[in-house]
DNA sequence: AACATGATTCGCT
DNA sequence: GCGAATCATGTTG
């Protein structure tokens, strides 16, 4: 799937971030980049990032919204009754989509199985930048990149914490 | 061992 | 637009 919309974490530094406190969690974000920290969320909802920065720094990426190009029929299963461009859109609609879960957690997303990273588009699409979705702190930083006019990036925002 | 809360979503108004 | 659902994790006693 093509990836959309993202969110960035700033590991240690960052308050809002999981990482900001260590914890058994988000100990994965603490180890090697590109592999998979799943988490779930209001009990029924899952979330997927990707680790990105260095060993001990935590860093990551919340994965936000995405448009399905490969295995649709398996993502339109995974979610009855939703429109294609709402296949995955929102953190965890797009968990359900690709059939994410705790099982994937730790993932190398470079290696041969399960879920990796794909080769960058070949054309860089326009982004744009905006306040983060659904953290109480630090929302000030504009860390929500998104695909502009992309019809598959989760349209609605959160109550608007200044 | 108990309590509060959340990187959300869906349904009803 | 607003509020409930729902439970594992983190925090406190």
């Amino acid at each position: 799937m093509r990836i959309t919309e993202v969110e960035a974490y700033g590991g240690v530094h960052d308050p809002a971030s999981h990482a900001f406190t260590r914890t058994p969690r988000s100990e994965i974000m603490y180890g090697r980049a590109w592999r998979l920290y799943v988490y779930r969320s209001y009990g029924m909802h899952f979330c997927a990032n990707i680790v990105t920065g260095p060993t001990e720094e935590a860093s990551a990426v919340l994965v936000r919204a995405g448009e399905v190009v490969d295995g649709i029929d398996l993502a339109r299963e995974r979610r009855i009754g939703v429109k294609d461009a709402q296949l995955a859109r929102g953190p965890g609609n797009l968990a359900r989509a690709l059939g994410l879960s705790l099982a994937d957690l730790g993932t190398d997303l470079l290696g041969p199985d399960g879920v990796r990273l794909g080769d960058p588009p070949v054309t860089i699409p326009e982004i744009s930048a905006g306040p983060r979705v659904g953290v109480s702190k630090a929302a000030d930083v504009p860390w929500r990149f998104w695909v502009r006019g992309d019809p598959t990036v989760s349209a609605y925002r959160r109550s608007p914490r200044a």
